[in-house]
DNA sequence: AGCACGCCGACT
DNA sequence: GTCGGCGTGCTC
């Protein structure tokens, strides 16, 4: 008797365990993988078959188990997916029916809807595999004669001489072609073929002239390694053939030659006849990182990211679980393909916060690459210019990862001079600009002698916020816990936070007074000031295009690829902008980059601001001198002192280890724990409140109960976040460190799944957070 | 989650 | 005397 252990396609902790059906005659085609209807109480339900089993069951007496009513769809994951949704749901103390659902292409099940009480009804699915209708060489296709009259077959006839043909493609070339098809084809010289067609892949047919140039040059850099990266080849080949899911952290200055690494060592997998995995952050996942790819490997790349329709999302996925697709690029989510075998999975820009999932399961993809590798028999490649200290630190602790240096760019171009320029003095001298003498002085000397600046300030808008400066009133979201940001722009207040906007007061709303003064800088008011220091000083000043590229003007489709098209091909030219320009765009003509203001996130309340701003330093550096001309970098501070941007100026990452790791020893923050945060939201202020003490209460008891937890764990009281409100919601959390040889989700796991959510109050665990706000 | 079962207050 | 409130428990 087949067995079959099925989650329930429902989102519920209380619902978390598997449960098993018989696997009846009318159900032979059930696998590991496949969605199922199953009777579920007093009605059906959703699920996804986990294990099939030809044993007895083991705790469950087999008169009560009832059979599957029906397979609905084809394998989505094999036992090595199933066996990931189960770690994930454990070590991030998430429902596993969630953890299933990353390994479905979303809108391609049926959805079981409620008609009535008691009434459900099985919708058939959004998403949907599509044909196209081909021409193709039939069997009398060689005794085709043309005749004077059916003029329009001998055209069809010849243009499917140099290869077949889509209908589509004929209607569009030669108007209606419908009948002289149908002719064409009762006489068998051609047949009409239904194709499964590939959204998102035939694009690249298609592809604009610029992927093209780029998919050339990328053909042709495939030159000269240097010693590193033949070094971190040779690493990676041995971690390979070990194949016990072992990491090569890849640490190479920005412009050193990562890409080409992963290509080389992405050729020997597939050699091998495996599959590989290259994870990027969402926002380098362009036409460029895309064509660099497919310009060494073709039409074996699918992509994936979350900008794609989930036509183009199923279409990708089935491509690659064809196994006609042996390389995946994509963004975290890419981590969850059907690529199999799989033999090494590459983690680009290993320190980006992208690679943290905000929803539940809040997993950390490097975590999970390191567990699927393991499992998988292949080997993990993490790579960046600033690798992130929890990583470095396994280096050095653990024997399974290790670490190659490619200290130079691959072109032997130093890295750029970076300046630090203390506002604070500026300020005591009475200047009282946003650009210091020095950064405006460089400004005017490297665009009026036609060159390229890139400007990066970390906070959009015009100013961070309003004061009356009569009575100190400070417009604030009426949902958030955060003063509105003043947009210049349709004169509007806007909540970055829940996207809230308001027309700004004209004069204080609370006491009348028209003196509202607006504080902090923005990329408008940087866009303003700017124009008027360029428009002064160049002599053509006018021409020069000061493209701004921040959530506000990157909102539309394709709007970043025609705001980094416009800074491309102008001579002279700024690009101002948020984090998004920091990383990946690789300009070869920028030799200035200015840092307004290094300090925004220096003073964040979380225990990495200090990596942040070195790594942000240290990245938008790498923007500068990529190519013949020299760089230089002018980093703006009121903390000249501070060691994260000393260190950061001298290129020396040594430095500001020595001051920030016996900080997070002595505090004990990662990598010396591990830690979780309990989270606790919902709208009534009070109800959180105290669901959050008695939270806490009971997970004293829960530590103090374990004998080991109660000698190494600690627990820190209940308190608001530091966004103590957003999108109406009131936030609390309680902070729980534990040694690093300890799981958070060992005790933390079991007493969730006991206990009874509340419908006020919502509860999640985020273990191994990124941040704590 | 969704539904049944079950044990106490105000109504046709 | 019932109708219905939602607390508790169960679903392979």
């Amino acid at each position: 008797m087949r067995l079959a252990s099925v989650v329930l396609d429902i989102q519920t902790q209380a619902l978390a365990t598997p449960y098993d059906y018989l696997v009846g005659e009318d159900a032979e085609q059930a696998e590991v993988g496949c969605a199922v209807l199953v009777p579920f109480g007093n009605r059906d339900a959703i699920g996804f078959i986990l294990k099939i089993s030809e044993v007895e069951p083991v705790s469950f007496d087999l008169q009560k188990l009832k059979p599957l009513k029906r397979v609905l769809s084809k394998p989505y994951f094999t036992e090595i997916g199933a066996e990931l949704a189960q770690f994930l749901a454990v070590r991030y103390v998430a429902p596993l029916s969630q953890c299933v659902r990353l390994l479905i292409p979303p809108g391609a099940l049926p959805k079981l809807t409620r008609a009535g009480r008691g009434e459900w009804r099985l919708t058939e699915p959004a998403v949907r595999e599509v044909d196209d209708r081909w021409a193709v060489p039939g069997p009398a296709f060689a005794d085709f004669l043309p005749s004077k009259r059916a003029f329009k077959q001998a055209v069809i006839v010849a243009a499917l001489a140099e290869g077949d043909l889509r209908v589509e493609e004929l209607a569009r070339e030669y108007g209606n072609v419908a009948s002289s098809l149908k002719s064409l084809e009762k006489r068998g010289v051609i047949t009409i073929e239904h194709r499964r067609r590939l959204r998102g892949v035939l694009k690249n047919e298609a592809a604009p002239a610029a992927e093209q140039v780029i998919y050339a040059t990328a053909k042709m850099t495939s030159h000269e390694l240097t010693d590193g990266q033949r070094e971190a080849l040779a690493e990676i080949s041995k971690a390979r053939q070990r194949a016990q899911g072992e990491v090569v952290l890849v640490d190479g200055v920005t412009g050193s030659g990562k890409t080409e690494v992963y290509l080389r060592a992405i050729e020997e997998v597939l050699a091998e006849g495996k599959g590989a995995i290259v994870v990027v952050p969402e926002i380098s996942l362009t036409p460029q990182t895309v064509a660099r790819f497919r310009g060494r490997f073709g039409d074996r790349v699918a992509v994936l990211h979350s900008r794609m329709s989930d036509g183009e999302r199923y279409d990708q996925w089935d491509f690659i679980r064809s196994g006609a697709a042996r390389v995946v690029v994509g963004a975290r989510s890419a981590l969850f393909a059907p690529i199999e075998p799989l033999g090494l999975i590459v983690i680009d820009e290993e320190h980006e916060t992208t690679y943290k999932q905000e929803s539940a399961p809040r997993y950390v993809s490097r975590d999970v690459a390191v567990w699927l590798a393991k499992r998988s028999r292949a080997a993990v490649v993490l790579g960046s210019a600033t690798p992130s200290i929890e990583a470095l630190y396994q280096c050095a602790k653990n024997e399974a990862w290790h670490r190659v240096v490619l200290p130079e760019r691959a072109n032997r171009a130093p890295m750029p001079e970076i300046d630090v320029i203390d506002m604070a003095r500026e300020f005591q001298q009475g200047e009282r600009s946003m650009f210091s003498r020095a950064l405006s002085t460089a400004l005017s000397d490297e665009l009026c002698a036609g060159r390229k600046v890139v400007l990066l300030l970390n906070q959009r808008g015009f100013a961070r916020f309003l004061l009356c400066r009569d009575c100190g009133f400070v417009p604030e979201c009426p949902s958030c816990s955060t003063s509105l940001t003043y947009h210049e722009r349709g004169s509007m207040l806007v909540c970055h936070y829940c996207g809230y906007e308001v027309p700004a007061p004209a004069v204080c709303p609370r006491c009348g007074s028209p003196y509202l003064k607006r504080f902090g800088t923005g990329t408008e008011r940087v866009e303003a000031d700017l124009r008027i220091l360029i428009d002064q000083t160049c002599e053509r000043g006018a021409d020069i295009p000061i493209v701004r590229m921040d959530a506000d003007t990157t909102r539309g489709k394709d709007a970043h690829a025609k705001l980094l098209e416009k800074f491309a091909s102008a001579d002279a030219a700024v690009l101002l902008g948020t984090q998004m320009i920091a990383k990946g765009l690789d300009f070869d003509d920028v030799t200035l980059v200015g840092v307004i203001n290094a300090d925004t996130q220096l003073h964040l309340p979380d225990f990495r601001s200090a990596e942040r701003t070195f790594d942000l330093i240290q990245q938008v550096a790498g923007r500068a001198g990529r190519a013949a001309l020299p760089g230089r970098v002018m980093v703006q501070t009121y903390e000249a002192d501070n060691p994260a941007i000393r260190a950061a100026a001298s290129y020396d990452r040594a430095m500001f280890l020595k001051s920030e790791l016996p900080k997070r020893r002595m505090l004990l923050y990662p990598p010396y724990c591990r830690l979780a945060n309990v989270l606790l939201w919902g709208k009534n202020e009070k109800a959180v409140g105290q669901e959050a003490f008695s939270l806490y209460r009971q997970l004293d008891e829960l530590i103090q109960a374990d004998a080991k937890a109660q000698q190494t764990w600690q627990l820190f009281s209940a308190s608001p976040c530091v966004m103590a409100r957003l999108r109406e919601n009131w936030r609390w959390h309680i902070l729980i460190k534990c040694p690093n040889d300890d799981e958070p989700a060992r005790l933390l796991g079991p007493f969730m799944r006991k206990r009874k959510a509340s419908a006020a109050v919502n509860v999640a665990i985020d273990v191994d957070p990124l941040d704590m706000l």
